[in-house]
DNA sequence: TCAAATTACTATATGGTGGTAGTATATTAA
DNA sequence: TTAATATACTACCACCATATAGTAATTTGA
């Protein structure tokens, strides 16, 4: 589907978050168990803080933890946070014009492709993403 | 929806030329018509060339002529030529082994969109791209 | 035959995403 | 108070997609 690699970062961190026990999490422990890029993961932390999704606990012990209810962060606001849901709304032929009343001759069949694709990322939230019997996060 | 840029042009050349009544197009003409960069639209024609979807005739007059039935032309091949579809097709968070008996936690939800993505992408032809009410290619 | 029109090829530049390195800042247990 | 443990910030690097420039090769009308 093509999410940036960010997205795909940012979204396996929370999903790991939501699925363990602990409650805070060390940049260190994140990336030695999710393998994300050491400094990388640590800016994205930055960016997710900086949005709302979670906030950081300076210092010794301290690490990153949600900053709201899980079920109030949406998919579609993680993408939008870190590289943007624009891209995922316009027209597949990338004409900045295209609508339903002046379409290109992809639309009238991607549309409702695309209206199911930003329904799903814009309702599912990360508390969804709790899971029982799914071994990779 | 984010296919690449060089898929967008793809598409839009293609849609253009199926929608004319014209035969053979020439770069120069393609390039004044759809603003697509000079060089850049040069090379994507000879990679499509390359690819079978058009061939080319050189020389005075020359330019660029369908190599086969538009309908025998699927969205998905051309995507397929310029960019890859493996992107598509692949896990949204990324993961290399996500699968219906191995699922990451968005799997389930996810599977049925993508495979609607898929599916048109690899029906649609590039012939039913040709429309009497659009007005952009 | 030759000049004009055209595509093909090769090399280079640019911009953005992903990734790395080093330093500064904050907190707290001892 | 201080050393250890964290996050935050700033600058830089690498790669790939996109874009540009210049030259070579091919065809054909006159």
């Amino acid at each position: 589907m093509r999410l940036s690699k960010t997205s795909e970062y940012a979204l396996r961190i929370l999903s790991f978050m939501i699925n363990s026990d602990m409650q805070v999490f060390s940049a260190k422990y994140l990336i030695d168990t999710l393998n994300v890029p050491d400094k990388y993961l640590r800016r994205l932390m930055t960016d997710l803080s900086k949005n709302g999704f979670i906030k950081s606990l300076k210092g010794r012990d301290g690490g990153y933890i949600f900053a709201k209810n899980a079920n109030t962060i949406h998919i579609s606001q993680v993408i939008d946070a870190v590289e943007g849901m624009d891209r995922y709304e316009g027209c597949i032929m990338g004409f900045g014009d295209c609508s339903d009343s002046n379409p290109c001759s992809l639309h009238e069949n991607y549309a409702p492709i695309k209206e199911q694709l930003i329904h799903f990322l814009s309702t599912t939230t990360i508390s969804e993403l709790k899971s029982t019997n799914v071994l990779k996060f």
